[in-house]
DNA sequence: TCCCTGCGGGAAAGGGCTTTCTCTGCGGTA
DNA sequence: TACCGCAGAGAAAGCCCTTTCCCGCAGGGA
């Protein structure tokens, strides 16, 4: 691999000379030797050590980014903001998945800090983890305390800059819309309990529902994965523990997709049937059918916002910008079916009596 | 920042001993030392310089890695596998989105190659731009003469390892199915013509009709962006023109969402009255309604392949994996209808002729 | 008792770049 | 004519690590 004294030897002149004519320093040099320097980058196809520039000037400029999983279409849509902020400003972003695990979340906040990254991001839900969130957020401490900016994106842990999706109001527009459609018997199939995502979403649910003079028990709700799989797997024990049930809301639209999922294959009908509500409006759920009705959460736009907090200037107090949950109506949600199946629940209700068999 | 030598200090230490603690080195320290080190990485919160570490060493471990979009289920799908061996050896992934725009990707290279990248994996389609291409292969040609790897993911042009979807056979296996199926008015949306990813699945089809006897005129193809807004609105563009067309095969699945949701606006019943064909299967392929019918590419699989290649033993001769297509029937492929809709076909027809009004 | 061996530790040489500082030589002023 | 100032180029000092090389010392064999 050539390296810049290659250069500066086949030019004929100092590294220093060739160093400022490939940097575009503000010192001046003659064109002549410009030339012969610009010839010779050519020529030995010279590309800079990135890691031996990083080391030799002071300034960071990339900017790490611990999401849960980039081709989850949540974080593709936040990413996707992160970034166009990010180029704007000639910042190379460092994507890290943690796939939801805490210890390599932790790891990766080490990686990025020994990087020498200008700035941190996470985003993604937080956990019900005491000891973890301490750890988190001694080693974030540490970084900041070098000069290293941080912001979350919908974790509560941190205590600087955060932009935070109302996830619980997101919950209570589901909920609300439900009630206002007439139903009662609604279940939910929720992501991990260990998310303050899932807890935050669930209590603005129970709170809509508690308002209407309706509950939200526990055997209502079947914790699952937060994706698709994990959506259809639990709407099928949710339904087969309580066949009435006249809606299903969904904490987010990939488990929304299980569940229509599972519904086609039990062959009832949305929303003649029964309703289902999503949650985060990613990109699929116009075209899923029927289209799904969901809380949108403006995730793009928390991406921009996130990586303006943390590139811009540093505010004395810690910044946080809460942004609103929107109920979008589509099809999958109606009004609640006059004849409950209650009536025609006896056949599963045998199914489930069937297991002593 | 605390650096190593303010390790030492603190310890009481030399660097070098420091630097034996930290990195588990094979030359022995003794277990007080040790501790003290210990101590003192613990109380300063230090975490190594990557930089530096990875100009001190000589061998370089990240993996460089281009791709269009992340966020695109084709190529999350293809990253998937890649991580996946590159996790299992212990390597880092530095994935850079291109947009599908040609002076990103050179860039990139550059990039990559800067930041000292064991190896170099371009993935997603060529394009038909013989100066880009000569361009981008000098460039690779610079790194792999330095010792760098380079495997490519459907691409022809690049001359080393390379794994290729057989984008052709797939096209094949798309129009033999459509022709079993008994269609003759076959639309197709396309991705941009500059890609070769089109013009090689364009190709397999155009060869499955003519063998049939049928044919795949220009007029019943357009060219739009290779995602769900290009699938709709290249869909409409068709439908306009042709009113008769009893099946669209879309050359890419989220091309085909577009198509479905373009059909379902106009009332055309999937697929009793037209047939839609995807192409790749990317996961949402099977929970869109009807379930789409499309061409199976081993998408994580490429990317396991790919990453085995570069990060196995070198071969003397360059290394090509074509990996099979295969069709997956599901429901939105069926009989070209018997009444043919060309009766009804003037609607449109008249629609077209109204521009002059 | 002396010498050799080997272990544990430190000194120092890079690795490739940026940037400050220094030096040379030229044009311009008194 | 003597001197000053400045433009343009190079020397060299880092940046933070790793790793080779070397040294001192203690223990074992002759």
């Amino acid at each position: 691999m050539a390296t810049l004294s290659d250069v500066a030897r086949r030019a004929g002149v100092s590294p220093a000379t060739a160093s400022r004519v490939i940097n575009g320093s503000s010192k001046p040099v003659t064109d002549e030797l410009r030339e012969r320097v610009l010839a010779a980058v050519a020529e030995l196809q010279y590309v800079p050590n990135a890691h031996a520039q990083l080391l030799a000037r002071s300034h960071r400029s990339a900017v790490g980014v611990i999401v849960h999983d980039v081709s989850d279409p949540y974080f593709a849509e936040i990413t996707r903001g992160l970034q166009r902020v990010a180029t704007d400003q000639g910042r190379l972003l460092m994507i890290c998945n943690s796939y939801r695990d805490p210890d390599r979340e932790l790891e990766y906040v080490e990686l990025l800090r020994g990087h020498q990254v200008a700035a941190l991001i996470l985003a993604g839900s937080g956990y019900h983890d005491e000891a973890f969130t301490r750890q988190l957020n001694e080693k974030l401490a540490a970084y900041e305390a070098t000069g290293g900016r941080v912001a979350v994106i919908g974790r509560h842990e941190h205590s600087g800059d955060a932009v935070m999706p109302d996830n619980r109001a997101g919950g209570y527009l589901a909920g609300r819309e439900l009630c206002g459609l007439g139903h009662r018997a609604i279940g939910v199939i929720a992501g991990p309990r260990i998310l303050t995502t899932t807890t935050d979403r669930l209590a603005g649910l129970r709170q809509a529902l508690t308002e209407q003079g309706r509950e939200l028990p526990e055997r209502r709700i079947r914790y699952a994965e937060f994706d698709r799989d994990g959506g259809a797997e639990a709407t099928a024990r949710l339904l087969d523990a309580d066949p009435e049930l006249t809606a299903v809301v969904a904490l987010n639209d990939s488990m929304a997709i299980g569940a229509l999922a599972t519904l086609r294959a039990r062959g009832l009908a949305v929303p003649q049937q029964i309703s289902v509500l999503g949650f985060d409006d990613m990109p699929i759920a116009r075209d899923v059918t029927p289209a799904l009705t969901t809380v949108r959460l403006p995730l793009v736009h928390m991406g921009v916002r996130a990586m303006s907090l943390v590139l811009g200037v540093g505010a004395p107090t810690p910044r946080v910008e809460v942004l609103p949950a929107e109920l979008v109506r589509r099809d999958t949600a109606g009004p609640v079916p006059h004849s409950t199946r209650a009536t025609a629940g006896s056949a599963p209700r045998a199914r489930r009596g069937g297991t002593a068999s």
